[in-house]
DNA sequence: ATTTTGAAAATGTGATCACAAAAATAATTA
DNA sequence: TAATTATTTTTGTGATCACATTTTCAAAAT
C-alpha cells in the first residue's frame, strides 16, 4: 500500500482519525509519493497507520470526491493512470482557475501578506537550490494558496486543490526522470503586480508560472515520460 | 431531518449503500429542498432510509469534501448558509467555469449531441410552462452537463456540479419567494452557436445564460430574500 | 506448455456495539 | 420568574464482526 510513511505528520489533539488518515494520504498524493495505478487497500491503509477500516474509507471517500481517487468496477481504490489529454485538460483548467482565483484576491490582498508570499517563495528558493523537489513542491502551493486565501469568501480553493491532487502523482513521476522540476517560477512577477494591485498583471504572472512551470511539459514529452515510467 | 424524501428515487442493482445514500442527498440539496442551516443528523438519515450508520457516514464525507455540506466544529453537519459574498463568489466563478467547459467542448461537439441539446430545451421549456421548478432546475443542468461532457478527457465536471450544490439551497428558498425563476435562457443561441461551431460565441451564450439566469440577483435583493427567509 | 478448475486468502461492504462528547430536558437554586 | 445545576437523551466516532465478492494460487486437465 505504497510509502504512505512520507512523514507520519503531527497529528493535533482533537483531530478524529478519519481526518488524520484524510490528511496523510492527501498530502502523500499531493507531492507524487504514490504511484499512479497502484491500487490501496482499506485494510492496508488501515494497518499502516494502526487503526481500523472505518476511518479509512471515510477517507478514501472524500479523496475519491476530490478527484484525487478512482472507485473501479471492482470496486478497487486507485490512483488514477495519467495520460497526455488528460494532464492537458487538468493544466488548462488550472490556469483559468487560478488566474481567476488570483483576480479576485488582489482587491483583499494587504501589504502583510505579500510580505508573506515574499518569505514562502524565498523558503522555496532554498529548497529548490539543495534539491529538496517534495518541499519545493510543499511551497509552491503554500505560496499560491496564500495569495488566493487573500480572498475572505473565495469558494475555489478546494477546487484548485483538487487540479494539483490530481497532477500530484504525475509529479511524482516526473521528478523521478527529470532532475530539476521548478527551473523558473514568475513569482517575483506576481508579487510586483500584486505590490500595484494590478490585477491584470497578476494573473499574466500566474498564467506565465503555470504554463512555464508544469505546463511546459509537452504532449510528447508527457508520453515518453508516462512510457518510460511503465505507465 | 429534512424532506429528504422528494422521491425516494430507483436504486439500481448493484448499487452500494453508500452510492444510493449519497445521490439521494446531493440531488436533495441540488435542487433546493433541503434547507441552510437544516442539520442532518446520520442517525437520523440512516433511519429515513432504512439503512445504519456507517454508509450515510461515508455519503455525508463525501458531499462535504463536494463542498454540498459543511461540518461544524461540534461535528454537526449542516447545509451551508449563504451570504450576499458568497453568493457572487459561487456565480462569479460558475461564469468562468462553465465558459471554459464549453470552450473545450466545442471540438468534440456532434450534430446529434446538438440535437440532445434540443430535445432537453425544449423539455425544460415545457416543466417551465408547467411551472415545475424542481424539474426545470433538473433539465437545465442537464442541458449543461451533456454540453460539457461532449468533451471526453473533460475533468471540470465535478467542479461545476459542485458549484450547483452550493447553490442549490439558495435556489430552494429563491424558489419559494420567486414566481418565476428561469424566464429566459441563452440556450437557443448556445446551439445555434454549437452548429457554427464558433467557441467564442458558445461561450459568450453560456456566459450570458447565467448571469442573466442566477446571476441576474444582485446583491440586495439576496440579502432581502435571505432575510424573508429568516436566514 | 497453456488453459481450466477448485480451494484458500484477501478485500469491500454494511450492521452493530461501546464509548465520549454534546444537546436537551428536568430539577434545583437564587 | 430567571438562572443554574444535574440528569437524561441524543449524537458522532471508531472498532469489530459477518457476509458476499473478488483475487490469488495451486492442482488438474487439455
Amino acid at each position: 500500500m505504497g510509502n504512505l510513511a512520507l512523514e507520519p505528520l503531527d497529528r493535533p489533539e482533537g483531530m478524529t482519525t478519519h481526518e488524520y488518515a484524510h490528511r496523510r494520504l492527501r498530502q502523500a498524493i499531493m507531492v507524487g509519493s504514490i504511484r499512479p495505478g497502484e491500487s490501496l487497500t482499506i485494510r492496508g491503509i488501515a494497518e499502516a497507520m494502526e487503526s481500523s477500516p472505518t476511518p479509512v474509507r471515510e477517507a478514501l471517500r472524500r479523496l475519491s470526491s476530490e478527484g484525487a481517487l478512482r472507485v473501479l468496477d471492482n470496486r478497487r481504490i486507485m490512483v488514477p493512470r495519467m495520460t497526455a489529454d488528460r494532464f492537458s485538460e487538468l493544466v488548462s483548467l488550472r490556469s483559468v482557475l487560478e488566474q481567476h482565483a488570483a483576480r479576485r484576491a488582489v482587491p483583499h490582498i494587504t501589504e502583510r501578506r505579500i510580505d508573506r508570499l515574499e518569505e514562502i517563495d524565498r523558503a522555496q528558493d532554498e529548497a529548490i537550490a539543495r534539491k529538496d523537489n517534495a518541499n519545493a513542491l510543499l511551497l509552491n502551493q503554500e505560496f499560491h494558496r496564500t495569495l488566493y486565501t487573500a480572498n475572505p469568501e473565495q469558494v475555489i480553493m478546494p477546487m484548485v486543490e483538487s487540479i494539483w491532487l490530481q497532477l500530484g502523482p504525475f509529479l511524482g513521476i516526473a521528478m523521478e526522470h527529470v532532475a530539476q522540476l521548478y527551473f523558473v517560477d514568475r513569482h517575483q512577477e506576481a508579487i510586483a503586480a500584486l505590490r500595484k494591485r494590478d490585477e491584470d498583471a497578476v494573473a499574466s504572472a500566474i498564467k506565465a508560472d503555470i504554463s512555464e512551470g508544469i505546463g511546459g511539459f509537452e504532449h510528447a514529452a508527457i508520453e515518453n515520460l508516462l512510457r518510460l515510467a511503465g505507465q
